[in-house]
DNA sequence: CTTCTTTCATTGACAGCGGAAAAGAACCCA
DNA sequence: TGGGTTCTTTTCCGCTGTCAATGAAAGAAG
């Protein structure tokens, strides 16, 4: 389909471009003497390296009329031309596949979905295909290219390979994702497991940027954690890190999927929390919304449910800071609308669990819409055209 | 005291040059072009990098007559000339300084004992200083230089202001150590956390040696974990990091100092381990050495303790293995000598509680000479000469 | 005993990155 | 119009690491 005819590459040649590229892009409008401070390079190799970036249409400078210093020669602010470029991002759950089309900025400009009926790499491949297909006919209305496609699996996934090694819910096994799709498409692809692409999206676009250390937390069917070390995300040597659902809390908890006991994910994942609150009023529960609608109307069984499912997301993230000492933990996720039944519960059982100056972490929330996920694949998508080795 | 004449540093002006010579330091003899190969320079930077470290005799060419190809130009391996520089690292525990005099490949020449009388930084900088002083004085005896000291002190200490921040073992707060002795001794000083510096030791010269993420966890007085992540060693953004002893891995476990209960190091540090035996058995024990002797001869309460204490270690252990996904994880530490009876129970807590692939981390043992933490120290002395930045 | 092959190591030319310093540019203010 | 200030660019230059060719040291082959 649709003979791409291999574009140029964005100008990034030396790691200097890279990283001033990258700074613009973290940093909203900066001028050159403020990303020569920011990356510690000279001002003269600034200039050299902005220049064909602007020549490339990447950068541009803002006319950023306010804010001047009225003394001396006006700042020149630069700012990453989002329309420049467009990205998809495609996130594959076990029975939907959602799909945003995002600038260089990140910023989404269409979102789709499509229910997934059939969960074998074939019958999912097709329907990323579709999906892609429709967003790159909405980027032909923008009169801009789409220069490559990230794809999001929960999972071990292999990014460098491209590969998804093992994925319990699509129960896919060592399937060459970003080959398959690369074929179909004729766009260059990069796979990621799901968090890590989140992580990604929230290191360069969102509350991560600029900082070197942190770890986010997501909050829903399952308990997931990316982390963020040295200023590279964590992928574990065996594909697998940031497992805060399994750390067991309790050795009289619920008992997991996992085979293990009270493990965060079996009290405070969405499916342990219904059950719960189930068995707690006797209510025939069996989604989300209406356990959360009981918490809200002040039930007191659904509260406890909450209170605990609170604290074991508070102590989860107690290891993590303990272990880690990351400069702030960012909780997010479809579970955050449950956040104000949490909160409390989360904050106290982090302050009891985390230790000495540990504690200082900053620890924030962000709401998460649901194109979120399949942005941070778009994320992945920005990262790899851009060339970054992840930093 | 002894003006040093400030002695010419080791020419490693250039990136390549102490990314060579720090791969010839972990990875022992070496041939240029194996150098080659690992860096991923290419064999002519490698000959010029080489030069200038054989001329100043820090690298030298082993005559390594065994192991020969049979074909072609017979190679000549590198080797790191051990006795060309000396270094010092001294361990400040709560009540006893360890110092050692270690060379360049960190193997240590001589160690010594000084028992500490008082805590305050006046009493034991003096300490440290007669050590020093003793050791520079062996150091004439192989007429070699001392060319750096480095401290290990625990707590939270802030590596590059050379300030200890706070240690609760020897209330210390804000102490500008490395300032100090640098004025007492007239050699560079590196002051660093005790466990990172046993994990420095660990990286460059132990079972870390070219792995670029493990864990070292230390059984002992307390328990610790070293973090080495993407390369290199984890701080943590206020200090701390690795405190795995305060991972509260039972609600209904016993209080820790900390505030917390069922904190690992409540339950499987030395001073707990003595305490539930003492509670189990009834007997007046009173030492590490006493709880130890009753279970090995049997006795089933005490043996019971090391069980709990072996399941905690093995569930922290499996928790970080779950957060991180390391490589390896290095068991180290005093505790050591218990664990034949911690054994089993360590390996079946972290394989319940691993997750995923994350269970093929290597878990393996290192005995724990008293001198080693000493010569963790040496070995931040020897990073902070060769001036490579932590990787 | 020479010549080849193979592998290891070195040399010299070279591209090009990034820094230092100085000059240029744009604005306000007197 | 000329200073003062700050941002930006230019010019030159050192220096690093690569490329490709050459040299070196063996055993194998004729």
């Amino acid at each position: 389909m649709r003979s791409t005819p291999r574009t140029e590459a964005v100008p990034v040649p030396t790691p200097a471009a890279s990283l001033v590229f990258t700074t613009v892009l973290s940093h909203g409008p900066l001028t050159r003497t403020g990303i020569a401070r920011r990356t510690a390079l000279s001002s003269a190799a600034v200039t050299k390296a902005v220049r064909p970036l602007m020549e490339a249409g990447y950068l541009v400078e803002g006319v950023d009329e306010e804010s001047r210093p009225a003394l001396g020669r006006p700042a020149n602010p630069l700012r990453v031309d989002g329309g420049r470029a467009l990205f998809i991002g495609v996130k594959v759950t076990g029975d939907e596949i959602i799909a945003v089309l995002a600038d260089l900025c990140c910023r989404i400009r269409v979102a789709r979905h499509l229910p997934l009926t059939a969960r074998d790499p074939g019958a999912v491949l097709a329907s990323i295909t579709g999906l892609v297909q429709e967003l790159l006919t909405e980027a032909d209305g923008f009169g801009v290219e789409v220069r490559g496609v990230g794809l999001a699996v929960s999972g071990d996934v292999d990014r460098g390979a491209g590969v998804v090694r093992y994925s319990p819910f699509l129960d896919w096994r060592d399937v060459p994702l970003a080959e398959l799709a690369g074929t179909v498409t004729g766009l260059p692809v990069t796979v990621d497991n799901d968090v890590r692409a989140l992580t990604v999206a929230e290191q360069w676009f969102g509350a991560g940027a600029g900082i070197s250390d942190f770890a986010l937390v997501t909050v829903g069917a399952g308990i997931g954690c990316g982390l963020v070390v040295h200023g590279r995300v964590v992928s574990g040597a065996h594909g697998v890190a940031g497992e805060i659902g399994h750390l067991s809390i309790d050795p009289l908890g619920p008992p997991c999927h996992c085979g293990n006991t009270g493990c965060v994910e079996a009290i405070a994942g969405d499916a342990a929390i219904i059950r719960r609150v189930r068995e707690v009023t006797g209510l025939p529960v069996t989604g989300s919304d209406q356990a959360l609608d009981l918490a809200h109307r002040g039930d007191p069984g659904a509260r406890e449910v909450y209170a605990r499912a609170g604290e074991a997301i508070g102590r989860a993230i107690g290891a993590v800071v303990n272990v880690l000492g990351p400069q702030r933990v960012i909780i997010s996720g479809e579970g955050l609308a449950a956040y104000d039944l949490f909160a409390e519960h989360i904050r106290d059982a982090f302050t009891a669990s985390a230790f000495g100056t540990a504690a200082q972490c900053d620890v924030m929330t962000r709401p998460l819409p649901f194109e979120e996920w399949a942005r941070g694949a778009a994320a992945t998508a920005i990262q790899s055209f851009i060339g970054t080795d992840t930093q």
